[in-house]
DNA sequence: TACAGCTGTAACAATTCTGTGACAAAGGTA
DNA sequence: TACCTTTGTCACAGAATTGTTACAGCTGTA
């Protein structure tokens, strides 16, 4: 799925013109053409990954925005302001902001820090693809060369510890510690159990897990 | 209806290879290969909706087409250039131009450039279809393959929240915030009985929308 | 008033998930 | 081989989640 971008600002052009380029690199834009209507969509609709925020508008300004947004969600803001005094930049910063850009600005300049402060944020891809498995984390969603996989939500976590541990040898201590939990009490042959589940899920994949007699578990494609 | 794109160039080429793509996002296109064709055929041919136009042609050039269609029409026009020089750039701008792209280009680029276009300039579109279901947002109707399906405004309001987010997953907090408002505080088990009569109505098409276990709904036509 | 449709809630049913123990199978060693 | 350790597999009971239904309250209308 694409990832949203806000992008808010009074005047058309800009708006226009930041929409094309993110557009083109792959971004799903959503566009406000002020403070309040800014806040609305960010409300009704999920997943907006960024938000690009004008300073210098009308009714509320970007500052006001930032605030009010920051009282809801962490989600990441790029200040773009005219102006260019080393006080609007503190200023950004100390109420939340991630980046600030100064108008005026190369497109794509502000694509590429786009693109390094939503890698910044979200680290990993929201699709990760493992030899033949293809993972989305948005919706805990698993495809053995295009055959969906319906795994529960320990199994799921399971797969995503061993995976973001590929190569390395896990012991049933390691990862009830980090699927189930440090307060977790159970015995560790709880692990195999899943471990056994998990595998007859992955029907033609099951042997990119493998058993370490003695140790534990590895996640390896080969 | 197919929305109709007219689009001018005088190599063959370049024609159909917009042609293709444009026609496989959906788009009937019609084509023109120099600038009086062009104006014949919009002239004569109602409800084209945006013209891709080629800069340089013999006879009459973009520019000169450009400023002869804005005589009589709004219509949005984007430009195709081999050349990338500012003034070009400027120029387009100032006779009425609404894009700018040059060659070489990505036609996927170009195509997602075209459906901003469009989308920016008439807004939302009041009919939607998605797999067997077709929504009239303006009377709140909803159509399975014909047949009509009476909704209940929170049904009408819950199907086009999930459709609106289409592939992702949406907590029962979520669709309460947004289909019911932040004030509503009952349970989140009212989205339960909901989506329960939402699936009763939509009889064939009810498996779009998807239990996520553990997490909430996700609505998906395939 | 009577009635019909819509809404939210609670209760119960159905389904799915989870941890555990038991036993089988496999691996390692003397 | 015999023996012990480790791991695989399965069944089961209880927990958690979701589906479904019934019902009472509310609204607007005839």
């Amino acid at each position: 799925m694409k990832k949203k971008i806000l992008v808010v600002d009074d005047e058309t052009r800009m708006r226009i013109l930041l929409s094309d380029f993110l557009t083109a690199e792959g971004y799903e834009v959503i566009e406000a053409s002020n403070g309040r209507e800014a806040m609305n969509t960010f409300c009704s609709m999920p997943g907006i990954r960024l938000i690009i925020l004008d300073v210098m508008m009308p009714e509320l300004n970007g500052w006001q925005v930032c605030e009010e947004i920051r009282t809801i969600s962490d989600v990441p803001i790029l200040f773009l302001t005219a102006m260019s005094s080393e006080n609007d930049e503190i200023k950004s910063f100390i109420c939340g902001a991630d980046e600030f850009i100064k108008k005026p600005f190369s497109p794509s300049v502000l694509v590429l820090r786009v693109n390094a402060l939503i890698k910044r944020i979200y680290g990993e891809e929201d699709i990760i693809e493992k030899g033949m498995l293809r993972i989305d984390r948005t919706c805990n969603m698993v495809w053995e060369t295009h055959d969906l996989i319906e795994l529960s939500q320990t199994e799921f976590k399971l797969l995503m510890y061993l995976i973001q541990n590929e190569h390395a040898v896990l012991s049933r201590e390691q990862i009830l510690d980090n699927v189930w939990g440090f307060q977790y009490d159970g015995t560790d042959r709880t692990v195999d159990t899943h471990m056994n589940r998990l595998r007859i899920k992955l029907k033609k994949s099951n042997h990119y897990i493998r058993t370490i007699r003695g140790i534990g578990y590895m996640f390896e494609v080969m």
